[in-house]
DNA sequence: CATGCGTGGAA
DNA sequence: TTTCCAAGCAT
């Protein structure tokens, strides 16, 4: 890093002059809440603003403070994240307002150390928060952050290696205005998801055009560097929609892994159906939700068109399976008769399966 | 350190 | 249809 202090100051100047005239007007800018910053913080994770923002109106008018989310139950903030995605954030997010309230007497700590030891707060969302809403100066190193110093300075260290972020840190410490930290960081959010998005981007324009090293040698779009990741994995299942006089049997799934409980159709692979099939016994589905008494069950395949999913790191085929049986009893399994699908947590997957039942509205 | 963890939109 | 991207974190 071979900037002046003039240069630096320079830079700041522009850059927050810029945002001062045309920053976004967005639901969480509207106080510095420590609150209202940590909630939008960890719905932005991965996540595009468009998407957040009537998320986190429902949710803060849902769960107005760190008290009202952490006596909520869990269920109903699953609830409220409910086609999000990443749903251990929910979970995690209610954890550090639990924390907040039984082991700091809800006084937040103000540095990024402290708040990093919150759950599911990270580097990223610990600088966010230390700077938007305790004027500390921290770097908020995210996608955009990384994209925007990589083009200014040229910076070709690969950004999907963790100890990249050690480069960045450093830089942005020397450069981050001490007066308006938590401006200056969402300033650079603001410019990475306008003219220096990752396509279509407008280097030309930006207020800070003259600092842009890879703007300056024709090179934008050769930042940041970054290792490409592995195709998601091609999954076949079958999906058993289940219905008896009390509604649709939904199993919910386990309290660790993809989509954790969360409710869905049970799913079962070719194997499993096929033990299924000589047996025509509802317990021989899976160990997840063997009956008390068994039921008898045919299975039939109404021919609908598969259904596709594709998730980060997997992408499901599932062939669609109905079936008519008695009522049996679930009283002590992770599963339930649902005939009001409003009632439980469920993923977009699983949503894609009732529409193609046409039991939700397309 | 590498991997698992959702979804929707754009090209 | 496929690929990539979008305010990351836990384990």
């Amino acid at each position: 890093m071979k900037w002046s202090t003039t240069k630096i100051k320079a830079f700041r100047k522009n850059l927050l002059a810029w945002y001062d005239q045309d920053k976004r007007e967005l639901p969480w800018r509207q106080d510095h809440d420590p609150y209202n910053v940590l909630v939008s913080e960890i719905m932005l994770q991965q996540t595009q603003v468009q998407t957040v923002i009537p998320y986190y109106q429902r949710f803060i008018d849902q769960f107005p403070n760190v008290q009202a989310l952490a006596k909520a139950p869990e269920a109903k903030v699953l609830k409220a994240w409910e086609g999000l995605g990443y749903y251990s954030r929910a979970r995690h997010l209610q954890q550090a307002a639990q924390q907040l309230v039984r082991d700091y007497h809800g006084q937040w700590p103000t540095t990024a150390t402290g708040l990093a030891a919150l759950s599911g707060i990270g580097p990223y969302t610990a600088g966010a928060i230390a700077s938007i809403a305790f004027n500390q100066p921290e770097p908020a190193i995210d996608g955009n952050a990384f994209r925007v110093f990589a083009r200014l300075f040229c910076l070709t260290d690969d950004i999907t290696q963790p100890k990249t972020r050690l480069v960045f840190d450093k830089l942005i410490r020397k450069l981050i205005d001490p007066d308006r930290p938590g401006d200056f960081n969402q300033a650079i959010m603001d410019l990475g998801s306008s003219y220096m998005r990752a396509k279509e981007a407008d280097p030309a324009h930006s207020p800070v055009a003259a600092f842009d090293g890879s703007y300056q040698t024709g090179r934008v779009y050769d930042f940041p560097v970054k290792t490409k990741k592995k195709p998601p994995k091609p999954f076949a299942y079958y999906a058993l929609a289940i219905h008896s006089p009390q509604g649709w049997l939904f199993e919910q799934r386990p309290s660790q892994g993809l989509l954790a409980k969360l409710w869905d159709f049970p799913l079962v692979n070719q194997a499993e159906l096929k033990t299924l099939l000589v047996s025509d016994q509802i317990r021989e589905v899976s160990h997840r939700f063997a009956a008390e008494a068994d039921a008898p069950l045919t299975l039939t395949d109404p021919g609908l068109k598969p259904v596709k999913h594709t998730f980060t790191h997997q992408r499901w085929t599932m062939t669609i399976l109905t079936a008519e049986t008695a009522a049996f009893k679930l009283d002590y399994l992770p599963a339930r008769w649902v005939s009001d699908f409003s009632t439980i947590e469920i993923p977009t997957v699983q949503k894609k399966l009732l529409r193609a039942l046409n039991l939700l509205p397309s």
